[in-house]
RNA sequence: GUGUCCGUAGCUCAGCUGGAUAGAGCAACGGCCUUCUAAGCCGUGGGUCGGGGGUUCGAAUCCCUUCGGGCACACCA
């Protein structure tokens, strides 16, 4: 559908060429003083210069040539050459009932779908996920949905972090305390057991004070990379108990990123580019792609045109082991031969910038993906605490994602609470089981997408449960609302589909709505082509500031003009699915009540 | 040191392809629930847009400079 502000940059751009100037000046802007009109063009003062004239007389000319235009409600020339529109409510009205039956309410599909691989970038096996983890599932989300929308085909990929020194640190720290287990007896010859010798709670347990004891303890530190070395190697047994960490992990952050609402297409990690490693190697070497540099084997990657000094990307340590850069392209060797991706889509804390780019470069430089194939980088700011610094509970740990999340349902729930009391009634207990969770992943989604991806954001506990302003619940709010009034007005024997014709607007808040809605497919196409979850926020923001404004001065169900209601009830239907639209392109869901 | 991002209201942030009085939310203060959910709505106060130069009819926005902060800079991931 062709938008709003292309329909009325269309009629100034002709205007500017029959009166003699150049068509570009004719474009047309939302405007940013909403008390004066709602759409503006500044072409004539840019063109003043050129042509040398007052922009006043330049605006004069435009508008007396439209003042009668049956797109503008109103037409004026203002003071040094802005040029006010207000826009015709008829257009309007007609426009909002085009996109209510234009599928995606008219947004521009692609019009080559592409083949989208999104690395979420590793969370690690047997490490309980925390809130750093949260950006780049919440994130990555949300972008996966958007690219889908416009109708790409978009592989997600968790891509664990599976193949570490983790394992060996678990590996021994397990063999100590249960020396008894066939996976350490070197002369085991049978079947290795079904069942895994470790629960995820244990396994968690043990990681971190495996973790510190190598810090501490020069030789557990070195039977951990032994362990890890043999691991990495194919010994049976270790691979054995490989399995069952990855499976029971595997298990459980599956349940954590549900809960999130949060889904992978692939469930691959490090382990898995590994066969592809040597040859990949020995291919880079022959082709005198990579070399040997101090002991390593490195490919270049700077370029005369960088700014700074690129350093080369090491793929081979000088004690032969591989790296994160080795696997990472081994990886793309694999989703090349797999999935043939037009486009890479990499989410990361920022800090690695500078690594993916040389990623990249290896990767382009040794064929590993085509020339014109786009490598995105999406690097995400920390998340910090209410002090500046990375997010800590209050005694100073790592904050696990299911303490936050409880802590967040803690709060909606005593938010409904209350609001039962004040209404006298008492909270169905079936009722708050679904809610509860709903509210709470909208307050914890919203409150990370609102923030620009590359930002280093704040995270308050305090500020994401009290749900006011602009926040997830006030939106899923909004949405209740409407749903609320939509009952009402079934419940009153009225059909809902027989209300599909809208009216002009008759009040300023109305119409102000629908102007809103009119945006709806600039700015979801701007937050994807941006890559900008945020942008979505402030689109849906802004619609149920509107909606919410307009509520407060219409009654709806009270109305008596048959007509009228209708009109108002279509246009809820509208703001409400372009809302849930919104809410499902950033990973969340509204409930009927709340 | 080099590169990079950032500095806007007490706090958290928008706005940055230059345009009219710099906007939200929170916090503060004052109104609005016998009427579609008050997780809401309306209003008040609060800013030398880090500092200084420059370009321009016009700069938070572009250029230069300076101060202050974050982050990254080959055998970690």
């Amino acid at each position: 559908m062709k938008k709003v502000l292309e329909y009325i940059t269309d009629v100034l751009s002709q205007a500017f060429v029959q009166c003699g100037y150049e068509e570009k000046y004719g474009k047309v802007g939302i405007s940013n003083r909403p008390d004066l009109c709602e759409y503006q063009c500044n072409g004539a003062m840019a063109a003043a210069k050129v042509y040398k004239k007052a922009p006043i007389i330049i605006a004069d000319e435009i508008v007396k040539l439209l003042e009668n235009h049956s797109l503008f409600e109103e037409i004026v020339s203002v003071k040094p050459g802005f040029i006010n529109i207000k826009i015709c409510g008829e257009f309007l009205k007609n426009y909002l009932q085009e996109m209510a039956v234009t599928p995606k309410f008219g947004c521009q599909m692609e019009k080559e779908p592409k083949t989208i691989l999104v690395d979420y970038g590793g969370a690690n096996v047997a490490k309980p996920l925390h809130v750093g983890h949260l950006r780049s599932a919440v994130i990555g989300e949300s972008i996966k949905r958007t690219k889908r929308f416009f109708g790409n085909r978009v592989i997600g990929d968790v891509h664990l972090g599976d193949w570490g020194l983790q394992m060996g640190l678990i590996i021994e720290e397990l063999h100590d305390r249960q020396p008894d287990l066939v996976y350490f007896d070197a002369d085991y010859k049978g079947e290795y057991p079904k069942e895994s010798p470790l629960t995820i709670s244990e396994m968690e347990e043990i990681y971190p004070i495996a973790s510190e004891r190598s810090k501490k303890d020069a030789v557990f530190a070195e039977r951990a990379h032994k362990a890890t070395f043999r691991l990495q190697n194919g010994d049976p047994a270790y691979l054995a108990l490989w399995k069952h960490i990855m499976n029971v992990s595997k298990a459980d952050l599956k349940r954590n990123y549900d809960n999130l609402e949060v889904t992978f297409d692939l469930w691959k990690g490090e382990s898995d580019a590994q066969p592809y490693i040597p040859d990949m190697i020995d291919d880079m070497i022959e082709r005198n792609v990579a070399y040997q540099s101090q002991g390593a084997i490195v490919i270049d990657v700077a370029l005369e045109t960088d700014t700074k000094e690129i350093p080369p990307c090491l793929i081979r340590k000088s004690d032969g082991a591989s790296l994160y850069a080795t696997s990472d392209l081994a990886t793309m060797l694999e989703r090349e031969q797999l999935y043939q991706p037009d486009e890479y889509i990499y989410m990361t804390d920022k800090r690695q910038e500078l690594y993916f780019t040389q990623v990249f470069r290896a990767a382009k430089k040794a064929g590993i993906v085509k020339s014109d194939t786009a490598m995105n980088f999406i690097g995400f700011g920390t998340v910090n605490g209410k002090d500046g610094k990375p997010f800590k509970t209050r005694e100073g740990g790592v904050m696990r994602l299911e303490n936050l999340i409880s802590e967040i349902n803690k709060a909606v729930y005593q938010k409904m609470e209350e609001n039962a009391q004040k209404k006298g009634t008492s909270l169905e207990k079936e009722e708050v089981e679904k809610t509860v969770p709903i509210v709470g992943l909208s307050a914890l989604k919203y409150g990370d997408l609102s923030n620009q991806a590359s930002k280093d954001y704040i995270f308050d506990v305090d500020k994401f449960s009290s749900f006011e302003g602009n926040t997830g619940p006030y939106i899923l709010y909004t949405i209740v609302r409407i749903k609320s009034i939509l009952n009402k007005y079934t419940e009153r024997g009225k059909m809902l589909e027989e209300a599909d014709h809208l009216c002009c607007p008759t009040s300023g808040s109305e119409k102000g709505l629908m102007l809103t809605v009119s945006r709806f497919s600039d700015a979801i196409e701007t937050a994807y082509s941006e890559l900008a979850p945020y942008k979505i926020c402030q689109y849906i923001y802004d619609l149920s500031n509107d909606l919410n404004h307009f509520y407060h001065e219409t009654r709806i169900i009270d109305e008596e003009n048959e007509e009228q209601q209708k009109s108002w009830i279509a246009l809820l239907k509208l703001v409400k699915q372009i809302l849930e639209c919104g809410i499902d392109l950033l990973g969340f869901s509204a409930p009927d009540k709340m």
